[in-house]
DNA sequence: TGACGAACTGACGGGTCAGTCAGTCAGTCG
DNA sequence: CGACTGACTGACTGACCCGTCAGTTCGTCA
């Protein structure tokens, strides 16, 4: 039974050489217009091992947008495991949505919702992906009230509206090459905290 | 001299005719998805005819894609110029806004964000509408403010805000594929509106 | 009527790319 | 040692699709 189930570590390592090579090549081409046989090059290997990995382009794809997204997420609740008052841990969370810190995050997500509305297993990524994040800044918003530091009426509430509010400032920022001044999203967002948190 | 500039009347008939049929084929299949061959077979007419009118699929793309989205900001500016209390005329527009009439617009415009980050005909017509929309938006709420009827300490701002807002919702909803509550959606929303105008 | 040009056809060239497959090679187990 | 397996190669195919072009149709004008 032993060693019976699941690859040998060097498949796993070369799967997730793979997926980041992938992601590579999607910040840099786009979703849209990564080829098999650029990730396969930016490996120096063959198409015929990445297919070989991945059964096919779809397949790869999704499962490289979930693990970059996966590893983002990740850093950010590290990021907010830190002592900090409940301030200070909303601007953390805050500024890490923000486009200034991973412009090319967001032009991911971007594509990553396109995409999603005709790709069932990049809707299901995106989806949980998405939401989990705005589980932290909920979170993050829950504890704060619980503290007596904010004054939501409903922090989860406060938390989807903030997070959506940030997910539109960022397309007319990132989608529109940069149309709205940085500082003055930075301001409608100051100011749309103040007015939740009161 | 006469009638010597522009193309004749049919031959813009014909344009407006394919334009119409790309937005057919968008809205059906997606911007990445749609085909010069799709869009003939619609029309009945050859590929040769479609390129005969427009030199290129971008070019074609990018002006499907304005007729469209100039269509539905016309009708939106006709619906505000009616009488109305200030309060009316926010809710015609945010109504508007929302993904439920119009479901398939927001898929277009999801979509056409993410092109717009790798094409500069798309972004600009992107950035153009996008900021029309918020414009009607603020106009709607400086009159409110002036009528006495709003209290927003900077229309300007409470509009961007809202505009942002919604689409993030809309993302949400839309790229999801409704895993947001309709109804909550428009909690959300409302909640931000009585804390905009006061 | 005949010349002309604009609108239009449809077949085709040329390029791209996902996925396949026969075969290589290194390591392992009996 | 020899059989076997799993990782890997790279050439290939079959499909797709954009844009072109030689040729057709038809209305108009001289």
């Amino acid at each position: 039974m032993e060693k019976s189930e699941g690859p040998g570590p060097a498949v796993e390592k070369r799967r997730i050489q793979i997926l980041e090579a992938t992601c590579t090549v999607m910040h840099k081409q786009g979703i849209a217009a990564t080829r098999v046989g650029d990730v396969a090059k930016c490996l120096g290997i063959s198409t015929g091992l990445v297919h070989y990995h991945f059964d096919t382009k779809d397949e790869l794809l999704a499962a490289a947008f979930r693990h970059a997204a996966e590893k983002e997420l990740e850093a950010l609740r590290l990021l907010v495991n830190t002592d900090g008052t409940p301030r200070e841990l909303l601007d953390i969370v805050v500024d890490n949505f923000f486009p200034a810190s991973g412009f090319s995050s967001w032009r991911l997500w971007i594509e990553g919702w396109a995409v999603a509305l005709r790709s069932e297993s990049f809707r299901r990524t995106v989806m949980e992906l998405d939401e989990a994040w705005i589980e932290v800044l909920a979170d993050t918003l829950t504890d704060g009230v619980a503290s007596g530091d904010f004054a939501c009426v409903n922090p989860r509430d406060s938390a989807w509206r903030l997070a959506c509010l940030i997910e539109g400032l960022a397309i007319q920022q990132v989608a529109h090459g940069g149309a709205i001044n940085d500082v003055e999203t930075r301001r409608l967002v100051a100011d749309a905290i103040e007015a939740e948190i009161g």
